[in-house]
DNA sequence: TTGTATGCGTTATCAC
DNA sequence: GTGATAACGCATACAA
């Protein structure tokens, strides 16, 4: 029940009376050593259950193979299946993904970028927490010559790659889709501005109605935070303060369910009184007794191509120079039906 | 741009004109230096930034503080809630989690396996895929030496440690329940018994019908995978087939919530007509229109304690000796709407 | 208390 | 084509 013994090149080397140096070169298919000894060593190899050390391997080439993916929360579902993108692209290549989680706490963060680096990672994936403003942790993972890939929550810094959805098109889309079906009286319930995502779903909301030459009202707009009861909380702030609304486009699938739920509480029927459009398509939303209108961010295509853009950087540094890659995924907007006006 | 020099242990020695050995030692805390050179070198070593190299230290002592956990699906929240109890547990102590998934393949489990051991992990956790029959693959982990911990879905390998739940109690109590409540005509809809958890949670239902002298019958028992459409279908099997029934426990919240599209679609009304209840509390069942009953299963406290197990093995393994530890957690049953007859 | 030498397993750079 | 040797950065047995 002991540790096995591990078997190295010079078990192969002592076997074969030939020098490691020839083993390596043979494991490694150099074309410096003669097709017999290739085959000779390659047999041994196979025979002895020889296992190249990914360690000594990343002491001597610095690379371990090994990537880090920063996120606020791995439990939640679309950072869950940004991941799962990211390693389907990535283990086929032989690289393992170590995941983090900062809870939306910078300082957190910023620990783990650092163990992160000190662990000799290949590179970082990374969704920015909420509290994050000071960028001086990350930038020194760009600094110290690591491959750095931003998705969806990103900041601007220069030099570095991100993979986003069009949060702007997102929500102009939902917007219009909600004017489309009659609505006029759409509520904003969005999230803080300080992401950026956020800014852009506002920016979205507030082009639509413009594009249809509907007024922007300032009571209709709201920041909460990304929770169910926020969701609650904010309809009845709405109820309470007597400010009409026919529709809520909300930033969050969560809040919108919280908002059904406060606005089903005070006799409003979905869609006929006021119609809900959310975002995120969380897996909950098209199994609800009356789905979801939702905005989707095909999150496993996003870490498919974070993985790639990691995959060309790479090579890119190889070659010596570095390119910042912005890439921007285009969101889907799922019609179903909390947002469709009968009998129009 | 390019990459910072790091400092090592002789960019200090040289610094100081010391060894490089005192200065390990210095940073080892090793009783076997001045206190003084200690303070030099602390001092120093901050100022030049030094950063133990992780990969070095891991050669030298094959200790990598990196731990592999290999699930199905990473984006299942019971899953990543799992990796979350564990990540929780193991980052303060320096560990990094590795998440891998089998997509319920057994190959691809065997393989990511073998990688994690080549990458010469501390410890594995893992919840064997469905196709899993052989354990080769899984005793060479115990037999290599790696400290090897189950969680929810076990095999029964000696020497190895798992954290799991009661099922069979959680099923118990899910069917007692649905009895008190006053339906007699319970179906359960089960998964594959090759996964003992099934099993288990079919052996509690039979066991709670038989504490309450209600009949077993085999038309009310189904097997199916665990997805909305599966609970679909075996809806439809027991209607088109005329099998009467007030009532079904199913094994999965995915199959239950199909099975009341189902029985709605059919003019059943809930918990009306046929009480409901599912299994494992996934996020989505509270948030219902009416909330389905369901049995927890405290996924968190499961990594966490799995963490803990990991913790106390490595320690035993020092000592020279091995423990196989198995932990059961008891499930909690959510009473919610699905399963509540009025007036009773 | 400190320094020297060695090894962890590999690969790269020399020689031959 | 092949072999000897150094190096990656660290920790430790042994000397001093």
């Amino acid at each position: 029940m002991r540790q096995k013994e591990k078997v190295t090149i010079y078990d192969i080397s002592k076997k074969l009376n030939i020098s490691a140096a020839t083993v390596s070169r043979a494991l490694n298919d150099s074309d410096r050593v003669s097709l017999k000894t290739k085959e000779l060593v390659l047999k041994t190899a196979k025979e002895l259950n020889y296992q190249q050390n990914a360690l000594a391997l990343a002491l001597k080439s610095g690379r371990t193979f090994n990537v880090g993916v920063v996120v606020p929360y791995i439990n939640h579902t679309f950072f869950a299946s940004v991941i799962r993108g990211i390693e389907e692209e990535l283990e086929p290549k032989g690289y393992h993904v170590i995941i983090c989680q900062t809870h939306e706490n910078v300082e957190s963060e910023a620990k783990q970028i650092k163990t992160l680096l000190n662990t000799h990672i290949d590179g970082i994936f990374i969704s920015v927490s909420k509290t994050t403003e000071s960028v001086k942790h990350i930038e020194e993972v760009r600094d110290e010559g690591v491959p750095l890939i931003f998705f969806d929550r990103k900041k601007d810094i220069s030099g570095v790659s991100s993979v986003t959805i069009n949060d702007f098109e997102g929500a102009y889309e939902a917007t219009t889709h909600l004017i489309q079906q009659g609505y006029t009286n759409i509520a904003h319930i969005g999230g803080d501005h300080k992401l950026e995502i956020y800014k852009h779903r506002y920016d979205g909301y507030i082009a639509a109605l413009k594009a249809h030459n509907l007024p922007v009202n300032d009571d209709l707009l709201l920041q909460v935070n990304s929770t169910v009861e926020a969701g609650i909380e904010a309809v009845k702030f709405l109820l309470k303060n007597n400010i009409s609304f026919d529709a809520i486009f909300s930033a969050s699938d969560y809040v919108a369910l919280g908002g059904m739920r406060e606005l089903r509480a005070n006799g409003f029927k979905i869609p006929e009184d006021v119609g809900v459009v959310g975002f995120s398509n969380e897996p909950f939303t098209k199994y609800l007794e009356r789905p979801l209108t939702t905005v989707g961010q095909t999150p496993v295509l996003m870490g498919q191509i974070a993985a790639q853009v990691f995959l060309e950087q790479i090579t890119d540094v190889k070659k010596n120079f570095r390119v910042e890659k912005k890439v921007v995924l285009s969101p889907e907007l799922y019609t179903r039906d909390t947002s469709i006006k009968k009998g129009s």
